[in-house]
RNA sequence: GGCGCCGUACCCAAGUGGCUAAGGGAGCAGUCUGCAAAACUGCGAUGCAGCGGUUCGAACCCGCUCGGCGCCUCCA
């Protein structure tokens, strides 16, 4: 079996992956601030790191997997105040939206999704615990971590303190000891969220929930931590100090981030406008929900998760081509053969073959692209094994291994696809599977009459509807929509 | 100012020291077909932004230049 390796962010380089415990894979993920719907971003960041949990599943490894939703901050009161809705009310607003995005991208839920409001007493806890080591300092009703007490402050975003401080944009408090503290701990203003702690009723600081639920759920080190590239500093920065400064054991052992989707080469990001939600993607969409959110996953594993990825139409058309290509295999495996198939041998060796390179790349920093191509190379063989004949079974066996592989990724698992546009939200009116059974009958009688007008009338008509015919060549006719 | 990333054919995209630089899409030519469609076959970068250097050998390492981007502020 190959190593699996991994890029950790933490040392900057690829390197193999080996979980603390034996076989079981400890992960933490940090989910959404549900204060808005979601983009395409946050699609690309859900989807990369489920598909690390399913390839590491798909390894053997038990995988407990932990994705928070942050519902306590800054934009959530904003966003309350905007709408006119008690903060609650916002959060599980964005909450349900945020599921049902997941919903038609076929994302499936983390092991354990916890809430930071759910955590009050681990969080207070944890930051009682860094006031007690003098790590932390209580200004008022706030609390702050004192960055100089934790020496190697930096180290996972490689920058020094002193050259954050030459650059800093930010506004100092003055009442803080070194600019770069930040706040465990915020005092409440009157009507804003809080909960009573030993420094006065008030709510978390943003980095401190990660910490307090990650130990909770998952012990004080475990293996994966992951996330946007962006979260990369001040968040899990933070998140390092605090948690290390606290236990004074490693926190995470493997950091892994994934790169932004853009736009025109430019960040997809909220300030710059040029978002798309995923809600308006599927909306837009001219392709029913279930083969939307296949061509949207197809599009998003087809870059490497470290890579930014740029969003466009065009994107996300070729995805569909090379879906049509797949799933237009699957309806040719579907179909029983006559005869015994020669290339029956020879698929056995292909399968084996695409199975060993399709984890080789997955093994290696989760290189879906590479696996996709491989997938790509197997549609090929399979192809050209059906036109020397395969046989029933084979066909089958061959079709398994497309959804056995494509699992990983979520890919391939449907059983019906749509090559045309459905015309019928503009009017055009459907045709049942008998209509177009009786009608594909009746051109092919034509063309057995050698009646080819008539038979290319029915197949305009045909097509006028969204229905592409493909004759076999033992005469009779296959039909797709 | 500090730190970092990227630049591979018309488009998307792997590869990061050593066989002919994966794969897909588009295009062109052909096979098959009554005609199509699908599938298959062939063609397609003597070169990996540019220029130097290291090396027996570089897209891959080093330096410089050009172009693009990100983080340092909420951000997936």
């Amino acid at each position: 079996m190959n190593p699996l390796k991994v890029f950790n962010t933490l040392t900057g380089s690829k390197v193999v992956f080996e979980p603390l415990i034996p076989g079981q894979v400890r992960m933490y993920v940090c989910g959404v601030t549900v204060y808005d719907e979601c983009h395409l971003g946050h699609a690309r960041s859900a989807l990369v790191f489920e598909t690390i949990r399913r390839h590491l599943e798909h390894s053997g490894l038990a995988v407990t997997f932990v994705k928070n939703f942050t519902d306590v901050d800054d934009k959530i009161i904003n966003r309350a105040h905007e709408l006119g809705l008690p903060w609650q009310e916002v959060t599980k607003k964005y909450i349900a939206a945020y599921y049902r995005d997941m919903k038609r991208l076929r994302i499936e839920q983390a092991t354990i999704e916890p809430k930071a409001t759910e955590h009050m007493p681990e969080i207070t806890g944890l930051i009682q615990r860094l006031l007690d080591k003098s790590v932390a300092y209580q200004i008022g009703s706030d609390v702050y971590f004192q960055v100089e007490r934790y020496a190697p402050y930096g180290r996972l975003s490689k920058r020094k303190l002193e050259d954050m401080q030459a650059g800093a944009r930010v506004e100092v408090d003055e009442r803080k000891r070194h600019p770069m503290d930040f706040a465990l701990w915020k005092g409440a203003k009157p009507g804003e969220p809080a909960w009573p702690s030993p420094w006065g009723d008030g709510r978390p600081g943003w980095h401190i929930e990660c910490s307090a639920m990650s130990m909770k759920h998952l012990g004080e080190t475990f293996d994966i931590h992951g996330g946007g590239a962006d979260l990369i500093f001040p968040h899990h920065e933070n998140e390092i100090a605090q948690s290390c400064a606290a236990t004074g054991k490693e926190f995470a052992r493997y950091w892994l981030h994934n790169g932004f989707v853009q736009i025109n080469q430019e960040k997809m990001s909220k300030s710059l406008g040029n978002f798309f939600t995923i809600r308006e993607i599927f909306e837009k969409s001219e392709w029913p929900e279930e083969i939307t959110g296949e061509i949207l996953r197809y599009f998003l594993l087809t870059n490497h998760y470290r890579s930014p990825l740029d969003f466009s139409d065009q994107g996300l058309r070729e995805a569909k081509y090379a879906l049509d290509g797949f799933y237009d295999l699957f309806n040719r495996l579907k179909e029983t053969a006559k005869t015994e198939g020669p290339g029956n041998e020879k698929l056995t060796a292909v399968i084996e073959q695409t199975h060993f390179a399709f984890e080789q790349a997955m093994d290696d920093d989760f290189n879906t692209p590479a696996a996709i191509a491989e997938l790509q190379g197997f549609r090929s063989e399979a192809n050209k094994l059906l036109e020397t004949g395969l046989s029933t079974q084979a066909r089958e066996q061959a079709r398994q291994t497309f959804r056995l592989l494509g699992s990983v990724m979520g890919l391939f698992q449907l059983e019906k696809w749509q090559f045309n546009v459905d015309l019928s939200d503009i009017g055009v009116k459907g045709l049942t599977d008998a209509d177009i059974k009786s009608k594909v009958e009746k051109r092919d009688e034509a063309r057995r009459r050698k009646d080819f007008k008539r038979a290319d009338e029915i197949r305009a008509e045909l097509a006028a509807l969204g229905i592409i015919i493909e004759d076999k060549t033992d005469g009779t006719t296959r039909w797709k929509r």
